[in-house]
DNA sequence: AAAATAATGATCCAATTGTTTTAATTTTTC
DNA sequence: GAAAAATTAAAACAATTGGATCATTATTTT
């Protein structure tokens, strides 16, 4: 076939400009376009086969450039790749490339695949597939923090933390969650936690008598409440050092911060996510307990007994009377 | 900084059109166009800051998707972005795209040989394996949400909160941490939810007048709080209806219980972990506010606009005075 | 061989892109 | 408080995009 026109181009896939990649099969295991076009292949034109070839052979360039300039390096003309996507059955050509893209966007992390769609569109009807892509994201975002660098940093942090004299914990607005729990069981284990919370704005009050040897534990992401910031500026300015769990190298606590942790909190919703943080408080809540494994017991014990004493816990419904 | 526009994204971080990728450290360890942005991001204003952000949150996204559609994402004006790479150096944007693009071809390059370098590295500070199970573990319990079960289970418990004229939430002890949550997110979303929480044991007097079109959404863990149960057992006679997030099949919830959904707790810790049930709660919320999008949009907007008019965010720490 | 058909290349178009310019607004300074 | 400076939003721009059309070339069929 081919190659009988005196203006024929290359037959052979060409790259004009010389480009990095190039192994077999970069895209992962299981890609059904992949395979239809592999399957539609021998039905193809010639032109068609090399505009195919290119595209098997570099699918990340389908997602990074423009149809003009894939068609280019594969050396094809534009009407070409338009029609490769008819053929594939698309509708156009960017349905082709919004393929590639999420195959991009999957590798990159596990974050799920996305239902990219205006906003008109009616609410997916049962809501499995949304909340099966929150929680496969949650997931990977949490097993983020075993790299060694935030591992590093929660570890860095966790000795700080045990070497203070007292803990002030802040979390305003949706970090309270994180805060609250981090300040409930650091209770359990002992009373160096304060929880800087409490009604009518009297919550940083506690910091009126704070100490150079005291650190501040401080949450908040993205947007960051502006007490949240005030307080953690005043107790810096105190001399306390201020320990941040937060959601960005750019946050406004980094500056401020002697140790950062950050976690991640985008999620695939109308919120973000405090999972990870509220994973990153239980770490460093665990961290500071194996540090004195006894004292920890002792103090378990000690809460049990109280709230044994207080008849705190069921294990049955009460009966009715 | 924004928010005083008449487009102004949402307080609680929204996502009104899909989103996608999240986890913190997508790109590779050094990028120093990355570490470019946050040396500089301090001298930024706050719409640059703003593009900045999103930049290094979705580095993928800027190499897959449009500078004009980058800048809908960032809710940004489309001249930021141009703005923002002239602030970095470059002569225009497509520099910027040019390099998250080569970003995304040598990850895809080198995909098989960092799946290589898996753990196994020297071990480095004290607690660092500790936590490294800790968060393997979370990660995987999260994980095990997304079976077919637990999802049906999810998104079951979702219509019954979705039908209910008004939800009272109750969690006590370390299960408050998923109740405030709910109740929290539910609370910028409308105002159909009540939390049962209050000082002097004064929480569950809300549900005196508790009618049986509404529900109770109970959270408890081993060892179940006592009050929890009792009140529990009270709504249910009362006719509510009951759907608890617990940890167990023989939790003693089941059984009044008409929905359940079930979240692992175990964890290599002297406690048990909430971040699962944290995420069943942020699930449920997305759920919810799935049913009815614009009406989720709208109550955003209505509680961002309030909470503009208060200044409760900022990006910035406060001037000192 | 000519006619019919398929494939390809070239040209044109509306829409969208990245960028610049201008106007409005906010913030700062005095 | 007014003036000045900086920041931001809005509008306008040429260039490029993906796609459609039509002429040309190859291929097949008769």
């Amino acid at each position: 076939m081919s190659s009988k026109s005196p203006m024929s181009k290359s037959p052979m896939p060409t790259s004009p400009t010389s480009k990095s990649s190039a192994s077999k099969s970069p895209v992962s295991q299981s890609d059904p376009l992949r395979e239809q076009i592999i399957a539609q292949f021998d039905g193809m034109s010639a032109q068609l086969q090399q505009a195919a070839r290119y595209v098997l052979e570099h699918p990340e360039e389908v997602a990074l450039v423009s149809m003009r300039e894939l068609a280019r390096l594969a050396a094809v003309q534009p009407a070409t790749m338009t029609r490769l996507a008819k053929m594939l059955g698309f509708q156009g050509y960017n349905e082709i490339r919004a393929h590639y893209a999420e195959t991009v966007r999957q590798r990159n992390d596990g974050f799920a695949a996305k239902v990219r769609q205006r906003d008109g569109q009616a609410a997916s009807a049962p809501g499995s597939d949304i909340a099966h892509h929150m929680l496969h994201g949650l997931s990977a975002q949490i097993a983020a923090l075993c790299e060694p660098e935030p591992l590093q940093r929660l570890t860095a942090m966790a000795s700080k933390l045990a070497a203070a004299k007292k803990i002030y914990v802040l979390g305003l607005r949706s970090s309270h969650v994180v805060a609250w729990h981090f300040h409930y069981v650091m209770s359990l284990l002992g009373e160096r936690s304060v929880h800087l919370d409490g009604p009518a704005g009297t919550g940083g009050d506690a910091l009126i008598r704070a100490k150079p040897d005291e650190v501040l534990l401080v949450i908040s992401i993205n947007p960051y409440a502006r007490d949240t910031l005030t307080l953690a500026q005043l107790a810096k300015d105190k001399g306390l050092a201020v320990l941040s769990i937060t959601d960005s190298e750019v946050s406004p606590l980094v500056s401020i911060s002697e140790h950062t942790v950050y976690c991640a909190t985008e999620s695939y919703s109308f919120f973000h996510t405090l999972a990870p943080a509220l994973a990153v408080s239980e770490v460093l809540c665990t961290l500071l307990a194996e540090r004195d494994r006894p004292a920890t017991l002792a103090a378990l014990q000690d809460a049990d007994d109280h709230l044994a004493h207080l008849n705190t816990y069921s294990n049955a419904l009460p009966r009715r009377e």
